[in-house]
DNA sequence: TCGAAAAATGTTTACGCAAACATTGCGTGA
DNA sequence: TCACGCAATGTTTGCGTAAACATTTTTCGA
């Protein structure tokens, strides 16, 4: 069960700085010798002001130095041109990219972006605190980003005037969700294995907790359900490279049961998982081959080259702000769920299996 | 020269949703029956305000939903707790950590970060245009991470009165810039592979517009001078994977030539470099040895793992942050340039120098 | 040349909040 | 008992902007 967040009560320590007064439209105006709403309409670049008049407050703009005041134009127009982010952690490489994905796109359409960082640990108490933060931030839509796996109603209230939309995490009815193609991606790796002949296949599974994690594991067991496989060894990890490498040494401890080939949910685990084998002796890919997740800008020079799945993270990024802005637009939301196409990169860390 | 950025002249495009009219003070107050102003105080933890009335009013805000509106607060104080960011592009991995210890500082300290990413390439120009867009935008002050070699007086300008601190770039002396301690990481490695017994010391750098790229490189070129040893090659690279492993290509095709080692400005083109070395049948580290520069979290689980300078970059966000505080605390800019120390990670990727 | 329409510009007002000042009510000590 | 002080609460005001409405000036056809 959460805990209710208070509205509003937490206090705002007073501004330290003496404000530092700025210029405002009514002095623009003064100078120009017009009335403060011509200054607005020039800022605004209204088109029924005489040229000459434009110039003339143009040329006391630039003398005083004058810059819209965004809050009083936010107070004013009911709108801040922001778009709120909440994330768990920038610390994993897709995380940071989606963002960056976002705030190109974001600003393409005159949006700026503000950050929310979940302290902590990803629990819904700690999710919704960063909403009421949000909340009174000043942002008129929110993109949710926390690799969650479940995204409950109850759990995590989202407050119903707010537009939102969730990356990576679907369990949701009531909002608009976008997400790569987990589903389609694990499909791609295992298809590309079987061309290669690989029937014992393993699967270093991300944590269970996490979304993407769940999709890649169920496309991993889908994909040879669908053959009539038996599944190989299922182990999971925390995504971090160490986990791969822990888990690598535990497979390759025992060579009898050792499967021919590996796909890992993550590339920095498949970087992990290949160091084991490295010191294990165990070659890859000719006695194993090692599938990853995600294509980092690394995985094109690991030892050896990983065969993994590209993500359009900027294509992430630029779908999610479309869909809130239309979310924005809309007095009521859309839930649906919507599919970023990803692709597969083969390259040396997969080879024919050979027995 | 740069150009002049208009003040204002962009025309904000109208909200297209019919602003869902939110709850307001006088609303809460009429529900409690008291005072907008009492609302007010309860709002801002005031203590003068009755157990009873706090709980009245508590209770109206609870059942309205209300939640103060950030505009008008920040209208009226002056500040708008947001702390602005300008980088360059999220997609290294340093720009994305510093980013998350920012985004944990400035979280810590009641503050949120707005994100305003510099289009295209980090011209001043762009810079500058990134400013316009930020100082219109709700900030108290603004913390420039671009990576830039030079951040001039004359091409970039910043607003006076906006407090603002820079990362990873020195040569302004109008403001406080903070930044890893690059010379004495650059040093450290040196020192390292010298007591290893090495003396021809390559060096693959980064690009020449960066100001870390240029550090490193004074760092391992000083180091070299200082007792007395002949530079060996430098070449630079752009801090990708795929430039190191060029410059590898481009090395190893010259096995006279080889050096004993070969210090990398960062981890990532030092990955590239050891594929390089591996194709090419140089071994690492018995042939050549290989630092780097960054402690990625995958460096440790290179092939084999990676000699390294570790940065802190939650120590650097945390400083940043702190210095940025104190800046908009006082009337004036406070220039002077702090240091985030860093420290050696030896793993296997170096070893004795064999001759 | 006149008058109506259109364009340019000015005036009033309210957005939601909180500082400054004003008022009420209550308890305390002489 | 009353005057005083102080805590609790109310009223007024203005932050900077832009919508709505009001007024002035210009344009142009008959």
């Amino acid at each position: 069960m959460s805990s209710v967040v208070e509205p509003g009560i937490v206090p705002v320590r007073p501004t330290p700085v003496a404000a530092r007064r700025s210029v405002s439209m009514g002095d623009v105006a003064r100078l120009a010798g017009v009335s403060a709403q011509t200054v607005s309409r020039v800022a605004n670049g209204a088109a029924n002001v005489d040229a000459a008049t434009r110039e003339k407050v143009l040329n006391a703009m630039r003398e005083l130095g004058y810059r819209p005041n965004s809050a009083a134009r936010s107070l004013k127009r009911g709108a801040f041109h922001s778009i709120g982010v909440i994330v768990f952690a920038l610390s994993t490489y897709g995380s940071s990219r989606t963002l960056d994905g976002l705030a190109q796109a974001a600003s393409a359409a005159g949006y700026s972006l503000t950050l929310m960082p979940v302290e902590g640990s990803n629990t819904p108490d700690n999710v919704n605190r960063a909403f009421a933060a949000l909340a009174e931030q000043a942002v008129d839509g929110v993109i949710i980003e926390i690799e969650a796996h479940r995204m409950d109603e109850v759990e995590i209230v989202i407050p119903e005037w707010m537009p939102v939309v969730v990356i990576a995490s679907r369990e949701r009815s009531d909002r608009p969700a976008i997400d790569a193609d987990q589903a389609t991606g694990a499909r791609l790796v295992m298809e590309h294995l079987f061309e290669l002949g690989h029937t014992r296949i393993a699967h270093v599974a991300g944590p269970a907790d996490a979304y993407s994690a769940i999709q890649r594991e169920l496309g991993w067991h889908g994909a040879l359900e669908a053959r009539g496989l038996e599944p190989a060894q299922m182990v999971r990890g925390d995504w971090t490279p160490e986990s791969g490498y822990e888990i690598g040494c535990r497979l390759a401890a025992r060579p009898d049961e050792l499967p021919t080939a590996i796909f890992a949910a993550n590339d920095q685990m498949a970087l992990g998982l290949m160091r084991a084998l490295h010191e294990h002796g165990v070659d890859v890919p000719s006695r194993v081959s090692v599938a990853g997740f995600d294509d980092m800008p690394e995985s094109a020079n690991f030892w050896p080259p990983l065969t993994t799945i590209r993500q359009d993270f900027t294509g992430l990024g630029v779908r999610s702000v479309a869909t809130l802005l239309d979310e924005m637009s809309r007095p009521h939301p859309r839930p649906g769920f919507e599919v970023v196409p990803v692709e597969l990169v083969v390259r040396a860390s997969t080879a024919r299996a050979l027995f």
